[in-house]
DNA sequence: AGCCTGACTCGGA
DNA sequence: CTCCGAGCCAGGC
């Protein structure tokens, strides 16, 4: 392994705290772990998740979509899991940041 | 070391 | 608002 594996901790720590029906951009988790500009290595350590605990499906790019995959289709499962927890896709696929991006602070909706 | 790729982001056109 | 190009960092060869 690399010095890497403790960052991806870091990301997935983060990505757990999002609560249910709310989205937080690769930038974002990447600042909140403590790792700015480092927005791609979060979408790497999402690419070889493999623990169930992590809602990775919160986590979308900064135009408030769902990043498309190179491979496979699981950007699919994305969209619908987010949908099941009540999110709304816009008529572009987009979601609206303004309304479920997930604010790390004590105050919530 | 260099080169290419990628679940990203930003600024300019 | 959308499309492009450049910058970014880490990983695999």
């Amino acid at each position: 392994m690399t010095r890497s594996a403790g960052n991806y901790a870091r990301i997935f720590a983060i990505i757990r705290r999002i609560p249910r029906g709310r989205v937080a951009t690769y930038g974002q988790i990447a600042a909140l772990a403590g790792l700015p500009g480092h927005a791609r290595q979060v979408g790497y350590a999402l690419a070889a998740l493999e623990d169930d605990a992590v809602p990775w499906q919160r986590v979308i790019n900064a135009r408030g979509e769902v990043s498309p995959r190179t491979w496979g289709d699981s950007h699919v499962t994305q969209k619908v899991l987010l949908e099941r927890e009540g999110v709304v896709f816009d008529r572009a696929e987009r979601i609206s940041l303004a309304r479920y991006q997930w604010k790390p602070r004590r105050n919530r909706t």
